[in-house]
DNA sequence: CTCAAAAAATAAACATCGTTCAGTAAATTA
DNA sequence: TAATTTACTGAACGATGTTTATTTTTTGAG
């Protein structure tokens, strides 16, 4: 009699329907233009069912955060195996950025956003926030030790560092680069980031 | 009889009183949390009333955004007198964040704001904010010549300058550096900016 | 297989939003 | 003072997020 089992699965099912509607929706329009009835319309729903699965639009908005979030911090990890400190560091930045322009509503509510949700001021995941910085940190403190950044102090680096790449995902997020078309947009980025990385 | 000339003023008045509501209403809660019917309240008039001074509330936005960007021009321009090109760079980075942190309204609306686009995207007055652009380049440019940024693209430097005085700014403004005591700010910043400046 | 209880889904209703508009009050003019 | 113009109001509209009463579907014991 596996009931049960199968209601739990056509539950979860149900809300990964919700929540991919949701991103989809969320990353073409902005989280604002998305409305309640849209999301059910796309799954074939009415309205009132998703509230039988989520307290409210900013709690689906909260998972995909989560979500987010995991991401974010897995992309950082990713670039840690290439060997040349300033390369990785470079690296490092691209993958922050890329982060931000592929989930901008993500990156929004994570650094830009002056009200996060309630859920999200109390949450854990501000602590994967400063996990991210500590990557950043070492990076630049093993790029100092192969010779870089000299007579540069380490809190100084990161916090130049960051503000450089959140400066760039922050522009880009709240729409202050639609002068330059997209194809342009990308190049620029790169060669941002080795304006950068080659000072050093 | 100067009833005309009275009329005329207090309609100024009046507009100026709902820019203002308006204009801390949007720094505080923003765009979309503030509502016409607060604005409304903050001034003591009806809601309906808001509409005889300004089209919508996309226009109340655009005027706030417009203001911020001619105060913010003049201060662009009172570096230009420094001689020493990455000296004057340096300022002018400074001059930047400076007007951020005391006008972190102005500096919202302008660069952080979802803005509605409309109003904007063809407005004039961009182009005030493409004239502090051209300012940066022509520092960017000066600095060049007298033999700084060898082998760097004009437009890829100013991208990247731009970008890190916003990134600072925009962290500032959203509140993203309040775990650092005000009195460590200051310093870190102008240590980020030299940071950068001793780069090339 | 039947059918009452439980679960799932819906449609309608509610409060609030930006915006509009018919109507009222105030100021101005003749 | 009376008429006209101007300033303002408050109710109404369609759309939003959310709640509720109701209907439909699923379940499982007899």
């Amino acid at each position: 009699m596996g009931v049960k089992e199968r209601k739990e699965r056509q539950k979860t099912e149900m809300r990964e329907a919700i929540l991919s509607a949701a991103l989809k929706l969320f990353s073409d329009e902005g989280y604002d233009n998305v409305t309640m009835r849209k999301i059910a319309d796309k799954i074939e729903y009415s309205v009132g069912t998703i509230y039988l699965y989520f307290k409210d639009k900013g709690e689906i908005f909260y998972e995909l955060h989560n979500r987010g979030f995991a991401e974010f911090y897995k992309r950082q990890l990713s670039v840690q195996h290439i060997k040349d400190p300033i390369e990785r560091l470079k690296a490092h930045g691209e993958a922050y950025i890329q982060f931000a322009m592929e989930y901008p509503e993500y990156y929004d509510v994570m650094f830009i956003s002056r009200t996060p949700a309630k859920e999200i001021k109390k949450s854990e995941h501000w602590e994967e926030g400063e996990r991210t910085y500590e990557i950043l940190k070492l990076n630049i403190k093993q790029a100092m030790e192969a010779g870089y950044f000299k007579d540069v102090d380490l809190e100084v680096a990161a916090f130049s560092l960051w503000s450089f790449v959140h400066g760039i995902s922050a522009l880009f997020v709240r729409e202050r680069l639609s002068m330059l078309p997209t194809e342009f947009l990308k190049p620029l980025i790169n060669r941002a980031l080795e304006f950068l990385s080659r000072a050093y």
